[in-house]
DNA sequence: ATGTATTGGTAAACAGGTTTACTAAAGGCT
DNA sequence: AGCCTTTAGTAAACCTGTTTACCAATACAT
C-alpha cells in the first residue's frame, strides 16, 4: 500500500525551468521588478499554469520578514462589543490586502503580553489591542518601544503609540444630562473595573453633568466593577440597599444594562415606571428589550475601521504620527427613561425584595 | 542620522557558536530529539538567555511544513452566533498549541473558495468551514479531496469530512411539539435559506410534529429564506396578511425572532397574548427580552470545541474517520409561549395594521 | 570602428530553521 | 588486545522564495 504522498507542488525552480529562464526572471517578473518582452513573458505564463505553481508562503515571509498578516488581541471574541469589533477589522483588514488572526485573552495578562511579543517575534506585522482591565506597568513595558501596535477602545496610559478611543466623557455626560433632563436627580452610576480610562472618563462626565445641574455627587450611587452582566446584578442590589436609592441608572455597558435589569425584574421593578435606565455601547439589540433601552452608541465598527487604517498606516510609514484619536458617540433615545414617579411605589417594592432576600 | 535600525534577531547559528557547539546540536536538543550531557545542555541554555535567541516562525514553517494555525471560516464574525463560535474555537485551538486565523467570507462564494484552498496551500494546517447558504457545487469541488477541513453547523451536501452539526429536526420537532401542546393549531415556519441542511432538517421537524398531532401542514404558513431580521420581518408580515393567520410561530434563528418581534410590535400584537413563539440558537440574551423569548439552545461552544478536537485528530492520524456527529438540543421554556386566546383581537389588531400599511 | 546605454537575462547569496548521514571517542565485554 | 556499541557531536543538504551583483548581446551615437 502506497503512503497517501502529498501531491509535490511547484516551485520557483520548476516554473523556470520548464519556460527555460532563470529563477530570478521568473520571481522578478511575477514581482513586477523586470519587464520581459512578450514571447519570454508568455512562457512563463504558460510554465505557471501549466504546473499549477502558487507560490509558497512561508518561503515568502522568511525570504521578505514580513508576513501581510495582523493581529487582533481582545478579552473575549464571544462578547458581542468584540464580536462587533472583530468583524470590522477582518473587513477592514482585508481591504488593505492583510489577513486576520484572532487572539483572545480572557484576561489573562500573560497571554496579552505573549500576544504582543508576535508583532516583535514577526509573526505579524502589526497588531491591533484591546483590553479591559488596568495596568499594572506589565502591558506598557511590553508594548513601549513595539512599532506596530494600535491601542482600541481603552488606554494603556504612558503607551506612546495611535490610539482610536471613543468619546467616552461626552458618552457618560450625555447619558447622565438626559437622565436629568428627565426630572432624576438620584441617579445611579454603575462603571467598570475602576481605573481604567473609559470608566474614569465616563464617570467623569456623569459628574460634570451633575455639577452642571447643580446635584451633589453620592458617592454611595457610584459602583465600580467591570463591564459585565454579574456587575450590573451585585451594584444593583447594592442601590437597591441605599437608604435612599436611585430614581434612575447609568448602566455604563451593554452587560451591566443587562444583570441590572435582571435583579430590577427580580425586584418587580418596572422601567422606566419605577427606575429609569440608559445603556452604554448598544451593540445588543435593545431595541427588542422591553422597553426598549435608551443607550448611548459607540461607534465601534469605526473604531475598528479607523485603526485598522493607522496601523496599515503605521506599518508602511513607521514615521507615523502617534496621536490618539476620538470618535463621537450619540444618544440613542428610547422607552427606558420616565420622569421620576412613584417614589413611594418603588421603595415598597425594595422593602418587599429586601425581605425576601 | 543613523538608520532605526530593526535590531537584528539571534539566529540557531549565533547560539552555536556561542555555546561552541553545532548548529544541528542546538535545533535538536530544542526539539527534544537529543540529549546531551548537563555541560553541554547548560552552555546552550546560557547562551539562549544571553543572545535572547527565539526561533524564527517563518523560517520553522518553511522547513518543517506546517504551520500549527488552524482557520475558521464564518459567514460574519460580528453575527453572535458565529462570534460565540469563534470563541470556543479560538480557546480549543489554543489549548491544542494552535493558533487561529479568522476568516468572514460575508457569504461571497470566491471568498469561500479562496479560504478553502489555504489549506491546501499550507497556510493553515487545517479549517473549519461553517457555511450558510446552499451549494451549488463550488463548495464540493473546493472541499474534495481536500483533507484537513471540517464542517461545522452547515452541511456541504457530498463532502467526505468530518462534521459537526447539531440536532436539527430534534429541535425542530421539540419546538413544535411545545407549541401543539400549548394549543396551538396554525403555527407559522419561518426558515433559513431554502434546501439548506438545516432548515430542511428544522422544518422536517415541524412537519413530524404537526403529523404526530393529526395537523395537517399549511405551506402558507412555512416561509424559506434566510437566517436573517429582515427574513423575520419579511415572513412575519407575510403571514399576518394570511386570511387564516397563525395564532404562534417558530422562529428558526435568532435574527428571524428579532426580526418577527419587531413586526409584531409595531402591529401591536402581544406576545405570547395574541402570537406565541419559540425562537432557535438561543444566542441572544432573549432572558432579557419581553416577554423572554422561549428557544431551543443549540450547544454552539460545544461545537467549536468538538470541531476542533476532531480537526485536530485528523492532522495528526489522516486516516482519522470522516463521520458525521451531532450535538443535542434543548428547549428552553420561557415567557413568549402561551395558549391561543382572543382570536378575535388578534385579528382586528391584524386588520388595523393592514389599513395602516 | 569605437565607446556607451539599454535590454534580457544569469549565478549565487541569503532568509533561518530541520534533518540525514556520518564520524570520533569513550565504554563494555570477552 | 580486539571488537562492538553507545555517546556526543558534525557537515551538508534541504525547504522555497527574493535580491544583489554581474555579464553578454544588441542598439545607438560619434
Amino acid at each position: 500500500m502506497a503512503e497517501p504522498t502529498k501531491p509535490k507542488r511547484a516551485t520557483v525552480r520548476d516554473v523556470a525551468e520548464e519556460a527555460a529562464v532563470s529563477i530570478a526572471t521568473v520571481s522578478r517578473w511575477l514581482n513586477g521588478s523586470i519587464k520581459l518582452p512578450d514571447g519570454t513573458a508568455e512562457r512563463i505564463r504558460r510554465s505557471i499554469d501549466k504546473l499549477r505553481y502558487e507560490p509558497n508562503l512561508h518561503a515568502r515571509r522568511l525570504s521578505l520578514g514580513k508576513t501581510d498578516t495582523l493581529a487582533l488581541v481582545v478579552p473575549d471574541i464571544a462578547d458581542p462589543f468584540f464580536a462587533t469589533l472583530a468583524g470590522s477589522v477582518e473587513a477592514a483588514a482585508e481591504s488593505f490586502g492583510f489577513g486576520l488572526v484572532l487572539c483572545a485573552t480572557l484576561n489573562r495578562p500573560a497571554r496579552e503580553v505573549d500576544y504582543i511579543g508576535r508583532v516583535y517575534r514577526n509573526h505579524v506585522d502589526g497588531l491591533l489591542f484591546a483590553t479591559n482591565h488596568p495596568d499594572d506597568g506589565t502591558l506598557l513595558s511590553a508594548i513601549e518601544g513595539q512599532s506596530g501596535v494600535v491601542l482600541l477602545d481603552e488606554d494603556v496610559p504612558g503607551v506612546n503609540a495611535p490610539k482610536v478611543f471613543c468619546d467616552n466623557r461626552k458618552g457618560g455626560r450625555q447619558a447622565t444630562e438626559y437622565l436629568v433632563a428627565a426630572g432624576h436627580r438620584r441617579i445611579g452610576f454603575i462603571g467598570g473595573v475602576e481605573g481604567v480610562m473609559s470608566a474614569v472618563e465616563r464617570s467623569g462626565g456623569y459628574a460634570e453633568a451633575l455639577k452642571a445641574a447643580n446635584i451633589p455627587i453620592d458617592p454611595a450611587l457610584i459602583d465600580f466593577g467591570g463591564y459585565t452582566a454579574e456587575q450590573g446584578r451585585s451594584a444593583t442590589r447594592k442601590l437597591l440597599e441605599l437608604a435612599e436609592p436611585p430614581t434612575a441608572i447609568f448602566a455604563s455597558s451593554d452587560q451591566i444594562a443587562i444583570g441590572s435589569l435582571d435583579v430590577l425584574r427580580e425586584a418587580g421593578i418596572s422601567v422606566p415606571g419605577e427606575m429609569s435606565m440608559v445603556a452604554y455601547d448598544d451593540v445588543a439589540p435593545f431595541k427588542f428589550f422591553s422597553p426598549a433601552l435608551t443607550a448611548v452608541r459607540q461607534p465601534v465598527a469605526d473604531m475598528g475601521r479607523r485603526g485598522v487604517e493607522r496601523l496599515v498606516s503605521q506599518i508602511t510609514d513607521p514615521a507615523f504620527e502617534m496621536t490618539e484619536e476620538r470618535l463621537p458617540v450619540q444618544l440613542m433615545q428610547r422607552g427606558s427613561v420616565a420622569p421620576p414617579a412613584d417614589v413611594y411605589r418603588l421603595s415598597r417594592l425594595i422593602k418587599t425584595w429586601r425581605t425576601k432576600r
